[in-house]
DNA sequence: CCTTTTAAATTGGTTAGCCAGTTTTAACAG
DNA sequence: CTGTTAAAACTGGCTAACCAATTTAAAAGG
């Protein structure tokens, strides 16, 4: 088990070792906007390590926006400058993983603005899709059977409906992680899912009605009572 | 230039037909949480596409947290029951690419939370940085020169401060393609870069001195004068 | 029939080599 | 010396073979 974790660690280590050494080869050589790395078999010979690695650690960088990498032609500087390349880096490699609380706050933060500009922009074929999230849930929680599906579903309509692909991806990004860590702690009981009903009806309606203050409202008092529970079993636990 | 773009757009397509793939597999076969894939191998001869190209879809339905891969042993479906899963799946394909508007919107809404987490979280090594970020900048522009990426740098340095690592990520990801598209549309003059000092210093302070609100005003204030600035030139070209 | 042991098959990951464009170089004509 | 052309070298992406760890199957022992 300890060197299952060393290993991922270790191969974490590398990538980051190999971006770091990018930076490096950046500035030691003042490689500029649209300036051309060295090719990927030069790069993994300098840094004594195989290519699909030094792949990997550009395609990362690529994720960023900091480099840019051509087909049959090299990789390349993105259009940023060598001090904000740095510092930038520097951010990345130091990025630690999210935790809990991280993305609770994160998920809050979106989903208050979600559901403000799905009350402003929803379409009839936005609100369809909702209602019939909102249904499925109902019934599951009637049914007295978990919905924590149901729910998810219900909120990434509304990020659907927010007509913001930023946010809706970040949604799509944090909710499962967050999902695993609710069951992890076993919160959404019955009676908090019974509670529930109103409370996704309530901004259903909101949303339907284009009243996007209400609706961001409504989606405090959810946010509310379910992580005031959250907090106490996180507390307990 | 033409073709270069239809071989773009038919690398994600294909992507895209596989991810539905597996879905239709899950689906078919009823796989649960914790159940395993067929192999790459076998995935690849099903769907007469490469194993390259189905572990290219695998890591993307990984990276949303939906499948997980074991070394030497198989891919399992994450924690999420099918109906989430299929919910999930379909807002991926779906998803578009971020445009300027969605961006902005994202990072204003990021900022506005991170400055006040900041002013709240913020060590003395935090106002540190923050303040080295603000002194490049102002060096920068009083020298008349260009001042995007120390301006960027200060941003960054705030988001770090927050210390909410999904939110500094987020912001690690969108700040570069918004920087590249003000430099498209030539945002951020040499007057503009002047009113700034005053603004980031007004912001600092307002961390300095650990006040939420007044920090959240003041980059509230910022952004006001930006993006002002920024949809005329819009609306203009 | 059940448990233990062992060997064969299967797995995701890795590596070396190949491919089709691109870029650079060199050859050559004017 | 210059502009044109062709060919050689180089590039990121792709393919297939290989690897070590894991899982399954079967064989052996009780």
């Amino acid at each position: 088990m300890k060197l299952e974790i060393l290993a991922k660690t270790d191969g974490r280590n590398l990538q980051k070792t190999i971006i770091s050494k990018i930076r490096d080869h950046i500035n030691l050589k003042n490689l500029e906007p649209g300036d051309k790395l060295p090719s990927e078999r030069m790069l993994s010979e300098k840094f004594g390590v195989t290519r699909s690695n030094v792949r990997d650690a550009i395609q990362k960088l690529e994720f960023y926006g900091l480099l840019e990498s051509k087909p049959q032609s090299g990789t390349f500087v993105a259009n940023i400058g060598v001090i904000a390349m740095n510092g930038m880096i520097d951010d990345i490699l130091r990025l630690e993983e999210p935790g809990f609380k991280s993305l609770v706050e994160t998920r809050i933060l979106l989903e208050l603005k979600t559901v403000r500009l799905a009350a402003l922009r929803r379409t009839d074929e936005d609100l369809k899709t909702m209602k019939e999230a909102l249904e499925a849930y109902n019934q599951k929680v009637i049914a007295g059977e978990d919905a924590v599906q149901e729910d998810l579903l219900f909120h990434l309509a509304i990020a659907k409906a927010s007509r913001n692909s930023t946010m809706n991806n970040f949604m799509l990004l944090i909710t499962p992680k967050i999902i695993t860590n609710f069951e992890k702690y076993h919160v959404c009981d019955k009676n908090l899912a019974n509670q529930g009903i109103e409370e996704h009806i309530a901004i259903y309606e909101a949303i339907k009605s284009q009243d996007p203050k209400l609706a961001k409202q409504k989606m405090k008092d959810h946010f509310n009572v379910l992580y005031q529970y959250c907090y106490n079993i996180k507390k307990s636990s």
